[in-house]
DNA sequence: CTCGTGAACTTGTCAGTGTCAAGATAGGCC
DNA sequence: GGCCTATCTTGACACTGACAAGTTCACGAG
């Protein structure tokens, strides 16, 4: 077994990502994701010090991802409300450690950056669709942030096969005033 | 040290619920949850099995608990939407518990009872103020549960002494179509 | 009263975890 | 060559959840 491994850092990241999508956060191990890895248990904690920089860094990366998707799905709020619901449901292990603060290193510079990246993004589409107000924009980031993690939860009954976006395009659209698309 | 303790049971439930809220789920150790209550290490696994029959117990209870603040507050949808958030925000443990899904058992049948009774009531209170389609539902409990974790997780900026009520209130009614109170 | 039966609780143990300290290795720069 | 620093390993510690087996106690039958 090489000492220097050379992509080490980017491979746990991967790999932790992975196993926290199959298995959510409280099953990972920092050891079993060495084993994984094919280095020592204490290898990790070279690159991130301990486990919340681990997580910290999966966070930063998950915002990077989320704040891409909001910008490809364009400016209208109802589709970028699709958008991060989407990206919440077919990824819930990262998006489930970017709200999990109490796990997360509270002032890491990549993180804020990121995590500043895509909230205004959401914002702006919010602001188009609905107002400037702080509320305005709160009620946007709510109602889908909402819909995601109570998807993700299972707490939404539904058949099961059903996909959430049609739904979360539903109830986005019922927050825009005069725009009840569908149901 | 008597060997029966008579109340071991509910002491648990309250001690474990305090120390959520303090210091979350995942700080919470079943050993020092014995120590807190003066009994052995093995003495919760008797009544709860195991880890996850001690969360669902805290669960069932939070559900019940939260199905007496919506009844309160009666069936405008709005003020049963701040009464979700205030509940959400003054325990915040028991309201994560309650949506860890991962962390429970999925078919105890009081964890069950009082999540559906929790969920008919507030249900009510949407029917009434928007419509009943299911994603006129949907939409109610969403943007009400995401303001709740959203604040909960400290994603939402505020002033330190800032009570989140007014705020909840104000996006709860951005869903009511012409009722754009405050903002 | 005594006795035994079962619930409540304890003691002991196990594999597994995160974190820290100290040692080994190797690539790059003089 | 020789050193230096980042990278990774080895070893240890205190802690955890879970399990097995033993101990104590309340209570009802006889």
């Amino acid at each position: 077994m090489a000492y220097h491994h050379g992509r080490l850092r980017e491979t746990l990241i991967d790999e932790a990502a992975a196993a926290i999508d199959e298995r959510g956060v409280d099953a990972l191990s920092l050891r079993e994701l060495a084993r994984r890895a094919g280095v020592s248990h204490a290898a990790p904690a070279h690159h991130f010090g301990d486990r919340s920089g681990l997580l910290t860094a999966i966070a930063a990366d998950g915002f990077e991802r989320l704040a891409d998707a909001l910008g490809a799905a364009g400016t209208d709020f109802v589709e970028a409300g699709v958008a991060y619901v989407r990206f919440a449901t077919e990824e819930p292990g990262r998006f489930a450690v970017m709200f999990r603060t109490e796990l997360l290193r509270p002032d890491d510079p990549a993180l804020e950056a990121a995590r500043d990246r895509a909230g205004s993004i959401l914002a702006s589409g919010a602001v188009g669709a609905l107002g400037e107000a702080r509320a305005d924009r709160l009620a946007a980031w709510s109602i889908v942030h909402g819909f995601a993690t109570l998807w993700n939860s299972g707490a939404i009954e539904s058949a099961p096969d059903e996909h959430p976006d049609a739904l979360a395009r539903e109830v986005a659209a019922r927050l825009v005033p005069g725009a009840r698309a569908g149901g």
